[in-house]
RNA sequence: GGGCGCAUAGCUCAGUUGGUUAGAGCGCUGGUCUUACAAACCAGAGGUCCUUGGUUCGACUCCAAGUGCGCCCACCA
């Protein structure tokens, strides 16, 4: 390590970032080892990034929270597994990998399957690894030897026989659905690849005469899509809609289709919009085939593959596309009297991202997961607790879905993924099965089968993923050890899709709950509010924040900006706190080492020899090994970056470094082995606090630093493996603490009359304490020598019971007031103006607590601490009020 | 339309189970190059805690309604 780059040089995180990660690499210390049985196991598991992603702040951001869980688990002696993997995202790989071609002048049709799939192998070997080298940047502690895959020979293996169980079991059946269609390129294409547009269509009304009706009724139905009309199975109307209750059951002929159709109830029909009935025509809308399905109807598919008219619908009209059998059909209707009216109405087409055409609703078969069968388990974890959200509002949504869950559609039209395993028997046509390829059908014994031609959805391997890495279904140790896993952390949006899966998954083969904790990260926003989105361009690269600032910096800017849950409004510049930040802490430590470089060994910390302010000092730092530690296991990241940030910057720099000043500065000073001793330890702690949160920094500091003999050091050369620090009843000074926080406040006090009578900063004054109380004396005085050095003071007199000198002004604190002259810096007027204020101001609190203390019921009914530090505070007001007024009087009468 | 959440300083947000004079960072104002850091230090200004009602001895905190905003789901014949 070059500890010299600390001594001799300004904070440059490119100097040492990437060589310490290297040099982290190289000692193992990222691995976790399922066969040491001698330490308790952590595991997280990464929420697997797509192949396609490149690092965005949303995974800074994710990615950070977890590797602090983990580094601090790992601190504290955790077996810790940080798994890293990615997914191969069925859909979005292949869209890219056939843009890619496209660009050629090739289709993927023309292709050909295995070749195309070859193609996005070979597509994945190229860029998948991209993400994973930018994370490295972020300097994650993943447990590389482990990285792994979902398309991977292990994952296949898993997918393959959890497919196979579940069909075993009767979960998975095959059944119709409609799927958005492109006419154009012939093919289904997922709702990623449709983009809704708005636009002006028409709304067009037509009549439907009641069969056997004497007297010419009918009913009008209002339609924007008249052309799909030969596929009609019904009208419904409201079950509660009075206007058409007796039609209920009856039939209506049908105009355009020549034949029959009935009138039905549902619920689904919105009695206000346009005249309350609608025409159901399952085949062709999606809440049509809700609608259909719920009453049994049989689905009439009208279209061909390019969306032409089929041989369903009248001779005249086949053959026709949409547009043209729209027309055609308003031409009918109007020439026959059926049409009633027509008016503008706006709504939204569905567009296929690539071809531009618009999609059709089409009715095809898929591969389906009986979900209610499996789910229940997942439920009660909820109930009971065992499973815990943070922030725990998510339970609601997670326990909202899972109640109402719907069967999962798994199949996809796409070719890469991993192959739906299941075979056709093209003499018996029934499907069979099995871990190995089939040869023969489980049914008929035929030999002549054909793979089915879809592949699984991308959430069928990632569901498997707090076991599959492990080696399942092999019972491996790394299984044993690793299963379940601590806590997930990730985006709230995936709830359902990955979330609630990987737990039921879980309950299904494991039988056990695959992590207690759900942790839900901010969503990164720009400072419009807007989520940070490619299309938008509103996002803000973390590997540029890295190079300019640092991973130290953007880390810590991640957590401290994002609360548990909910969201974060980020800005270029906020990286920039962050960089300062870090930058102070380097300071600190030249400034450190300016000192620690001296000859003399370090003391061992001797509670009969510490000064006053070291006593704080260590007070301060164990209380916040405490709060650091209750905020992490509460996950409460921010809150322990953000006590950690006070600590170091407003303790350990403003307070602590400046204090020691006054003794380090004269080298025969007799508190000056104990006060370097107590800096060092302290630091070393703030070092091993921030560790998880900023590896870099506080890795490359920690090397330069002197090894302290208060601390204990393991074997390994990291701070990355030393131990995390706890609240440590030893360095405990209460009493001290108070007595030195009243110097502090001393201090401040005349700094703050100085700026007051605008005294340059230079000229020394002299400041005559009164106190009321006389044994804050002794107090006083021990911190005499740093009123001196920190206030600007050069003459420090203690007159009990003084009235205001002439030409001064006061400061005052709990028992004490302390009085400066300033001479002629006195500005009367400005004074006068300064001490009505606060007169008002104090007098304002002190009514109020007067009044509460006069209130009976108050009295009666407020705990009695409550009462006891009211009274307190009125005492402490009333004084300080009568303090203002003596002084207001005695600056008037000059 | 269904579900969930948010509203605190000019901006971005903290505020743990109701109980001191509501905090931080950035920005702003004034002063300082004080030998770690001007990427800093010291001091300061700035808030009817969205509105109304309720519970309570006591509400930024709990409850109800209203207003404004966001997210997820369904998006409409």
């Amino acid at each position: 390590m070059m500890s010299d780059s600390v001594r001799n040089s300004t904070y440059s995180p490119e100097k040492f970032e990437k060589k310490l990660y290297q040099y982290w690499l190289k000692g193992d210390w990222f691995c976790a080892d399922e066969t040491d049985t001698s330490k308790p196991n952590y595991t997280i598991l990464i929420p697997p990034p797509n192949v396609t992603n490149r690092l965005h702040m949303g995974h800074g951001l994710n990615m950070t929270i977890q590797d602090i869980l983990v580094r601090w688990k790992r601190m504290q002696g955790f077996n810790a597994c940080w798994l890293p993997g990615l997914d191969h995202a069925g859909i979005a790989t292949q869209m890219m990998v056939e843009k890619d071609l496209n660009a050629t002048g090739v289709t993927r049709q023309e292709l050909g399957r295995e070749a195309f799939f070859a193609r996005c192998v070979e597509w994945k070997e190229q860029y998948g690894n991209i993400i994973l080298d930018q994370l490295k940047q972020l300097g994650t502690s993943f447990d590389w030897k482990r990285e792994t895959y979902t398309m991977n020979e292990q994952l296949s293996k898993a997918v393959r026989k959890i497919f196979v169980d579940l069909y075993r079991d009767g979960l998975i059946y095959r059944g119709e659905r409609l799927v958005n269609w492109d006419p154009v390129l012939k093919t289904a294409i997922s709702d990623d690849e449709v983009e809704n547009k708005e636009q002006n269509g028409k709304l067009w009304y037509y009549k439907f005469p009641v069969v056997g009706s004497m007297t010419d009724e009918h009913l009008v139905v209002a339609t924007t899509r008249p052309e799909t009309s030969f596929g009609d199975v019904c009208v419904a109307v409201h079950p509660e809609d009075t206007r058409y209750q007796h039609l209920i059951g009856k039939d209506l002929y049908h105009p355009l289709a020549e034949r029959e159709i009935p009138v039905i109830a549902d619920t689904y029909v919105k009695q206000e919009f346009g005249t309350g009935c609608v025409k159901i025509t399952p085949a062709h809308d999606f809440n049509d085939f809700e609608v259909g399905k719920r009453h049994n109807f049989k689905m009439i598919n009208i279209f061909n593959e390019d969306a032409s008219l089929n041989e369903l619908c009248p001779t005249q009209y086949q053959g026709m596309s949409r547009l043209e059998a729209r027309k055609a059909v308003i031409k009918f209707l109007r020439e026959h009297n059926y049409l009633v009216k027509e008016e503008n109405h706006k709504n939204t087409l569905p567009i296929s991202e690539r071809s531009k055409e618009v999609v059709e609703p089409r009715l095809s078969y898929q591969w389906f997961l009986k979900m209610s069968e499996i789910v229940e388990p997942a439920i009660e974890a909820a109930k009971t607790d065992e499973l815990k959200f943070y922030p725990q509002t998510w339970k609601k949504t997670y326990l909202h879905w899972l109640e109402n869950i719907q069967d999962w559609c798994i199949s996809r039209q796409l070719w890469w993924g991993h192959r739906i395993p299941m075979w056709e028997c093209q003499d018996c046509q029934t499907y069979s099965t099995g871990e190995q390829d089939p040869s023969t059908c489980e049914n008929c014994g035929s030999t002549d089968l054909v793979q089915d031609s879809d592949v699984l959805d991308t959430w069928f391997s990632s569901w498997l993923w707090p076991f599959s890495p492990f080696g399942w279904p092999e019972q491996t140790q790394a299984l044993q050890a690793f299963f379940p896993s601590n806590v997930i952390v990730t985006g709230a949006e995936i709830i359902y899709l990955w979330v609630a899966r990987m737990i039921i998954a879980s309950y299904y083969t494991m039988g056990k709950l695959a992590f207690k904790d759900v942790y839900m990260n901010a969503i990164v926003c720009d400072k419009q509010g807007r989520k940070f989105s490619k299309t938008l361009g509103n996002g803000i690269d973390p590997i540029e924040m890295i190079d300019k600032y640092g991973a130290d910096a953007v880390r810590f800017t991640c957590v401290s900006l994002a609360p548990l849950g909910g969201r974060v409004r980020m800005n270029k510049d906020d990286f920039e706190v962050g960089h300062r930040f870090i930058n102070k802490i380097w300071n600190a430590a030249k400034y450190l080492l300016h000192y620690l470089d001296e000859q003399e060994p370090l003391e061992k910390l001797d509670h009969a020899r510490l000064d006053p302010a070291s006593k704080w000092l260590l007070n301060s730092y164990v209380n916040t090994c405490t709060a650091v530690n209750n905020h992490l296991e509460k996950y409460q990241i921010n809150e322990a970056v953000d006590t950690l940030y006070h600590f170091v910057w407003g303790a350990f720099c403003d307070w602590g470094l400046e204090s020691a000043k006054i003794v380090l500065t004269e080298t025969s000073h007799p508190d000056r082995a104990q006060v370097k001793s107590t800096l060092l330890y302290v630091f070393e702690g703030i070092l091993r606090l921030f560790s998880p949160v900023i590896p870099f920094v506080t890795e490359e500091l920690w090397h330069t630093i002197p090894r302290h003999p208060d601390w204990s050091f393991g074997t390994e050369q990291t701070l990355m493996v030393m131990d995390y620090p706890t609240y440590n009843p030893q360095w405990v000074f209460t009493q001290d603490a108070q007595e030195w926080s009243q110097i502090q406040s001393l201090i401040s006090g005349i700094r703050s009359v100085r700026t007051q009578a605008n005294v340059p900063p230079k000229e020394k004054l002299c400041a005559i304490v009164a106190l009321e109380d006389t044994g804050l004396t002794a107090v006083l005085q021990k911190g005499e020598a740093w009123i001196r050095s920190l206030a600007g003071i050069n003459d420090l007199k203690y007159q009990p019971g003084l009235s205001r000198p002439a030409q001064s002004l006061l400061t005052t604190g709990k028992g004490w007031t302390v009085y400066v002259p300033v001479g002629d810096y006195l500005d009367v007027e400005s004074e006068c103006k300064r001490l009505q204020g606060e007169k008002k101001r104090i007098a304002g609190i002190v009514m109020g607590l007067q009044k509460k203390l006069q209130n009976k019921q108050f009295m009666e009914r407020a705990p009695e601490q409550v009462i006891t530090t009211t009274q307190a505070q009125y005492d402490n007001m009333s004084g300080q009020l009568k303090t203002v007024e003596q002084n207001l009087a005695a600056l008037s009468e000059k």
